[in-house]
DNA sequence: TATTGTTATACTCTATAACTATA
DNA sequence: TATAGTTATAGAGTATAACAATA
């Protein structure tokens, strides 16, 4: 028939895949569960920390265009997690914050990626999953990656 | 202001997610030079080692509803990749093939999966890349994760 | 002119379900 | 009735660019 090649899954990009699919899917299914998508979960989660910030700000540390957080702001706005106010001396300026109900939720969704994380990767031995901590981290660090990843 | 509540990179998901995107995203790129997205990689990919498959059993194969298996033919039906015909004993059965010309494709397109997990995962060791395979076939082993990954 | 944000457009993936044709 | 596939619809993420308002 054809030349015998490489089969996918002979690629640890593929069982990463795998894996990180999996996993994102399961959060994903837990956070639905609490009215949100794991990027407005991140959103939500950016401005935990912060009084307010702009959405150019907020683009830059969730790696996403100011489009993306535009239409990500909205939904949550539409939901009542976020408030959108301009700025008083630069109007071209806007302050992205979390509303009272928003701060409220942070935590339960701190709490179900907690628990997705203990399920996913509690079947390995602690050493075993340090191990994975400590690779993941050191492709991060070698490769460069950044932002905030969002599926 | 709040409670202080564990912050995203605590989780070891959330830096899979991050290594896991980049590579995909990476991938993905490589094989748009190529004109196809990486699901019409996996898809090419499934039916190079068959004379041909049913969409039913590509859906299974690739972990997709028969729906998205339609629209993913139709494109690479479109592109010239892939032939569609009817069964003549079961008239309600289709038979998905590679034509020529994406039977030539699916080599290269190997080639640039070999390259792109060679620049992900090179700048670990040899014994580091290769725990880190171990670890990822073990959470799939023991989590009971199935299907073709598609980002 | 440059910057801040929003809006518009388009494409991919995903999921569900309605629908057609055939068995 | 059940099965094989297609088609329709909708939501989410991504990317690019056009656009309005302000600096």
């Amino acid at each position: 028939m054809s030349d015998a090649i490489s089969d996918l899954s002979a690629h640890t990009g593929y069982w990463m895949r795998m894996v990180s699919n999996a996993v994102s899917q399961d959060f994903a299914r837990r956070v639905a569960g609490e009215g949100v998508t794991v990027a407005e979960l991140v959103f939500l989660r950016a401005l935990y920390d912060e009084r307010s910030l702009s959405p150019s700000l907020l683009a830059i540390k969730m790696g996403m265009t100011k489009g993306a957080i535009s239409k990500l702001a909205d939904r949550l706005i539409e939901k009542g997690l976020v408030t959108r106010a301009e700025d008083e001396a630069d109007r071209r300026a806007h302050h992205l914050a979390l509303s009272a109900e928003g701060r409220a939720k942070v935590p339960q969704l701190a709490a179900l990626a907690d628990a997705n994380d203990a399920e996913a990767f509690g079947v390995l031995s602690v050493e075993e999953h340090a191990e994975l901590d400590r690779l993941l981290r050191l492709l991060v660090e070698r490769r460069g990656f950044s932002s905030v990843p969002i599926d």
